[in-house]
Formats: structure tokens, C-alpha cells, sequence
DNA sequence: CATGAATGAGTATTCATTCAT
DNA sequence: CATGAATGAATACTCATTCAT
């Protein structure tokens, strides 16, 4: 009896740490956006909650450790949502406009992940947090996209690296320009980045006088 | 008695003082390259330098003013530069080669700026730091630019704010990548940069089943 | 009901109830050797416990509390052990080594106490802990042996409480430098110490040339 | 002539500096003496101080560099004055007994100090804070000495290391005895200390029914 | 009674900033 | 102006203790 409840309702003890770690989550969440990272201190994120302070403590180990949370859960969503575009990819072009999609989608129906993300980006030196794992990972798959895309031909023998660098740069800063827009309209996102992006692959354009050694 | 030496050595203080600024200021270059803006301290700063804590507030005010000051350095040197590049120009696509390859050269030449303006991009919210009134005015600059090209029907008539963004996209990663690489080669990653962008903005590509609505 | 459980099985509680007090017992004697008293903190204690927390309370009202315990038992026990000496006392020197004889046998054989106590002698002052009252009583009773060993003409009128202070500080002494050798031998170490401290005591000695006061 | 001044009169700044550092050893001192090492925390020290908390960390790095500063000086003094026991001793029992006398007269007009020493006695495990080095070396000292006087012959062959115990437990014993009482009498202890301990040495006792196996 | 999460006061330490020299 | 010690507010983190479950 008593253990069948437990399994029907999680308990009230459950629950509550579920929340109060959400309540961290989220706190913190706000707290990077807003101040980034290296400004941020565990105050500033306990102070967006109703907890003591201690308490942060019994869910993370430092703000560190909160951000590496958060920057795993994004970075998981992303690249899950990524995987199955792959999965569901038909040619090159429409997996580029579908992931250009999905990733504009993402982050226009998750604002704070989008001001998190964007607070934090390009920070590595010593912390390197933002580029977590997760970050490397996607862009490690991205690289083998484009190198196999080039293997059968499907666009030309490019610089891969360079290729994947520009890839990351239009989807960044097509996604901040959009994030500045009302509405949001990922789709219409999408179509100018895939535009851009096939267009310079593929396109022919040769510099008239650009020889300037 | 003392203040005839002061007299006698007219630009003496003014030299000495001089040189304390630019200490502070490369000190602070280093610092915010290591540890990023919201990391470094002022203390951090002077420990990079041969001068007492106090003599830092006979400079500056604080260390939001040093950072300013050295993104107001960087940016007004890189928009002279740009500016030349500008002037100079005789055509649309020689002016955007010719942009990517000054943009990446001057940062090639100056690692310790690359690594400061990398530690601190995107870096906005309230400290809006790194974004200051030179990069604004710079983006602006390429704004019109883009406008322009526009008008005379030298490009196709795009989003003018996406394609400014996709330029600085294509720029900072592009820049990224190439100065991870040894040795530093500017001019190929422009013409890579240029050879994508124009290709992407003159290109006819049309993506086949991309439209998934 | 559930009381029909309880009083089923009687002594079950109390049991627990035991085992429980002695866990927290075992592990604060750890704990206090390992880092001293005012090292210690609760969490320490309960750390080397399975027990959660907030149990330490149901037992103990604070650290200083298990301490007192720990040295109420090890007290206790020490003083039966020198009671059981004194009462099989034939002669005074027999009493003296069969005193020492028993205290280091004890400490050889309870290393833990030993490190409690060693970690913890001398520490008055405010805390006064390790210098409780069954330490203070078996010094007092040793007290009363040394007057009545004066007042029976055993030893020279010597003073009282010097003696015994120096009859502890030998014991200390020699404790310390028995239990850094290995074999542990209290015998040897009984022998040298009361030969020690009966010769100095019974012995005739008079300084030659230390008349200097 | 400013640089006569500065020879003749340090200058304020570092009077200053050097009151301060008093002050925070001596506020140390009475810390430590009243609650022990463990117990006492950087506030208390700078609490008994007229300065603010921050300034504690311009003259020391944690309260075990303070602690270690005091018993390195506390060593120190005694070091050097046992040294000239050493030098002026005529015999072994003079050497002893003046040894004494110098120990206990230094507490006995050091009275901080030796309860700085009291409350930290023995202290060691992780700790072994007040057995410093200067300790170490003052009792290896006694070691060679003793060492000496038996290849000397002065002192009958005994194990030395329970020798070099049993004079620091001696002297332990009987300076807690001495300090006790009022007035304080350094002479009276040492020659109470000599006695029992030279008499210790040399007597020939020997235990009658001591063969308790 | 046992549990272990919540609490908030307390601790060590750092920092920006001031100011006497 | 340069110096560097003093300051005390602020920060990260720990702890003893309570209390709902």
C-alpha cells in the first residue's frame, strides 16, 4: 500500500528537490545571461531564488558546476534535435536548411537558453565553459558532414575547417539577428542562411582584382 | 628648489605618464586576454605591471574604463584601417576581399588584441563591453555599404541586416580558425571568406525539397 | 497495530538504540585523533557513520558532548584498571610499576584512545575537555597514594604535587616515545619509568656546583 | 640629510608596519593560548586588534603562518638560551639543572607564552603545529647531549630516547606545577627537577616483586 | 526514532578603493 | 604624482542545528 503510493506520486521529498534544483537551474540561467558567466557569483544566483544560501550547495558544487549543468542540458537538447535531422536528412542542401531550422527553432522558443548561450560564447582561455564537450562534439559531426559531402562530390574540395568555421559564424550571427526581430521567424532565418551558405559553396564567383598579394 | 627640477624637465612628467598609461593598458590587454573581462580584477591588472595599486586610479577610474579605453583603441585603429580600405576601393567584390584580408591581417599582427576581442565577444547585456561605439559604427559603416551595393545593382536586393550579419559571422569564425593555424596566412582566408560570401550573396542556388513550412 | 510491533520485540530498540550511540562513539574517537578537537565538527563525525545527520542529535547535544563521553569512558575504564592496581598493591615501588605497567598495556592496546588522548592532552583553558573529571580524580587519589607513602616513611618528604606531576609527566612521556616503536613493549617501558622515577624519588642525589640562586 | 632622517627614524610607515605586526602576533597569542589552535579563527585574532579584518592578510597568509611566526619565536628565544646553558655548562648536573632553571624562568616571565605553549602541546597528527622545527631541534640537542654524557661516562648507559622523554616530561610536568602557584619560584622547580631526574638517572634502584610477566 | 534537506550565521579570503607619506 | 598599507564590503563555502516526512 504505502510502497504503491510512492510509486504512483514521487513523495513531497521528490518532488521539492526536483524543484529546487529547477528553481537553481533557472535562477542560474538568468543570472549568466544577464551578468555572464565570469561576472555572475553564486549570489547572484541564490539571490534570483527563494533559498537560503546554503542551499545551493546541496544541489551543485560551485557556479561552475551549475554552468557546466546548464551548458550539458542545452547542449544535449541541440545535439538531439540535430541527430535527427541527420537521421532524416534526403541531400546535403536539405539537411543544411533543416539544421540552420531547427537550431534558429531552438533557441526562438527558448529565449534564456538564447541569452545564456549568447552571453557565454567565445569564452574559452581558461574556462573554456561554453565550448563544453557537447559544443565540440556537434561541431566535430559537422566536420564529417561537409567531409563527406565533399567525398561524393556533392560540394566542391573547399578548406573543411574553414568550412565548418563559417558554418558555425552565419548560423551565430543570423541567429542574432533574427533574435532581435518581431516576430521570430526561424523558417525565413533558415532560408536566407541556407541561401548564403549553399550559394558560397557551390557558386563559381572568382575575385575580378583581388590579387593583391 | 624642487619645483625648479620640475620646471627644467618639461616633458619629462608628460613621458612618464605615458608610459604608466600604456603599462596599465597592456597590462590589462593581458589580463582580459587570460582571464576574459568579467574574470579579471583590477589587481590583476597591476600585478602585470611594475606600479603601486594607487597609481591605477591616477588612469583610470576603473577597470571598466581600461577596458573601454583598449576597445576604443582597437576599434578606432581597425575603423581607420577600414576606412582606408573604403577609400580605396574600386569595386564591390575588391572592397570586401580587401576588408577580409585588412580585418584579418591587422589581428594576425596583433595576437594579444585577437585574444582580447575573442575573450569578450558577444559579451553584451549590461556590460556591453566588447560591442562598444566603434564596432556599432564599423557594423553601420558596412551597413551602408551593403545598401549601397544594393542600390547600384551590384548585388541582389537581400535582407540588408542579415547580409551584414553573415559578413561579421563569416569574418569571426573565419578568423577563428585561421588563427589557430601556423603559419598565419591572411590572405587565404580572405580569399576563402570572399570567394563564400560573394559567391553566397550572387549565387542562384535554390534549395530543391527544403520546403518542410 | 503498529505499536503491537514494538512491544513484540522488547529489546530490539534499545539495540539499535546502542549500537547506534556506540557508532557515533567510534567514529568521533576517529575523528578527534585524526584532527584534533577544535578540528572537529559534527559533520566529521557523522561522515564516519552510516547514520544520517540530524541522528547525531537524537544521542548528543553537541561535538563537546561525544567528547566528554569519550572521555568519561576512557577515563573510566583507566581509573578501574588503577583502582584494581592499587587494591594488589604489596609495596609502594610494586604499585608504582604495576600503575605504569597497566597504563601503557592500556594505551598499547587501545591505539585509538591513545591518539584521542594524545591529540587532546593539555587543551584546558576554555574547553577544559580532556582534562575531565576522571583524569582530575585518578590524579587526586594518586595524590593521596605519594602522602600516604610520605607519612609510612617510604619515600623522603618530598613535595607532594611536584610529584605527582612528574609521576604523570614521566607517564606521558614515556607513553609518547613507547608507541612510536614497534614491538609495543609497556613492560620495558614500565621498567625504565619506574626505575626512573623511584631512583629519582628514593635517591640521594645533591647537585655539586648548581647553588647558583 | 632626508636620508639621515631615515636612518636615525625608520619613518612611520614602517613603525607602523611593525606595531601592526605585533599587534597581531600578540592578539595571536592570547588567541591561541585561550582557545587552542583549532579553535581559534582569524576573526578572533583580529578581533582582539584595533585593525580591520582585511589588513590580517597584508602581514600573514592564514592563522597557521601566525601561529608558526609565534613558535618560531617562542623556539627561537629558548633555542638561544639554551644554547648558552650549554656553553657555560661546567658538568653534566649543572647543565641540567641550569637548563631547567633557563626554562622555567622563561615561562615564568613569559606567562602568554606559556600558555600559547600549553594549549598546543602535543598537538600534532595532521597538525604538528607546535612541535615546530625549532622543537625538534632543541630536543635532538638533548638527545646528543645525553648521548655524550653516557659515552662519558657520567650517566649509566640507558636508552636514550626514553631518557630525552622522560627530561621533556619532567619538565613539562613541573613547569604546569610551578606556574600554577604564586609566587612563582623557577629556582625551587629546577632544583625539584634535577634532583628527581639526576637522582632517576644515576640512582640504582632496583624493583623488589616487580615480575608481573 | 531515522532521515536528510533547508537554513542562515559564521569563516577564510579577496577586492576595489582611499589616503597618509 | 607614486607608493603601498588600511579598510571593510563582498564572496565562496561550511557548519550546527531544525524539522517535515
Amino acid at each position: 500500500m504505502s510502497s504503491s503510493i510512492k510509486t504512483l506520486a514521487p513523495g513531497r521529498r521528490e518532488v521539492n528537490r526536483k524543484n529546487n534544483r529547477d528553481a537553481i537551474l533557472d535562477a542560474a540561467r538568468d543570472a549568466f545571461a544577464a551578468i555572464g558567466y565570469g561576472g555572475t557569483t553564486v549570489r547572484d544566483i541564490i539571490r534570483r531564488t527563494n533559498l537560503a544560501s546554503g542551499t545551493f550547495y546541496n544541489y551543485f558544487d560551485s557556479k561552475e558546476a551549475v554552468f557546466n549543468a546548464l551548458s550539458e542540458e542545452i547542449g544535449s537538447e541541440l545535439r538531439h534535435l540535430l541527430r535527427d535531422v541527420r537521421r532524416r536528412a534526403t541531400s546535403f542542401d536539405s539537411f543544411i536548411e533543416d539544421m540552420f531550422y531547427t537550431y534558429f527553432s531552438y533557441y526562438a522558443n527558448n529565449r534564456e537558453n538564447y541569452l545564456l548561450a549568447r552571453s557565454n560564447r567565445g569564452r574559452d582561455g581558461l574556462n573554456e565553459v561554453m565550448q563544453g564537450p557537447q559544443v565540440r562534439a556537434g561541431l566535430a559531426e559537422l566536420n564529417d558532414d561537409i567531409h563527406k559531402a565533399i567525398a561524393e562530390g556533392v560540394i566542391p574540395p573547399l578548406d573543411v575547417d574553414f568550412l565548418t568555421a563559417s558554418l558555425g559564424g552565419v548560423a551565430f550571427s543570423i541567429l542574432d539577428e533574427m533574435m532581435e526581430r518581431a516576430p521570430l521567424d526561424p523558417e525565413a532565418a533558415a532560408q536566407f542562411a541556407t541561401r548564403l551558405f549553399m550559394a558560397g559553396v557551390q557558386g563559381t564567383y572568382i575575385g575580378d582584382d583581388v590579387n593583391d598579394g
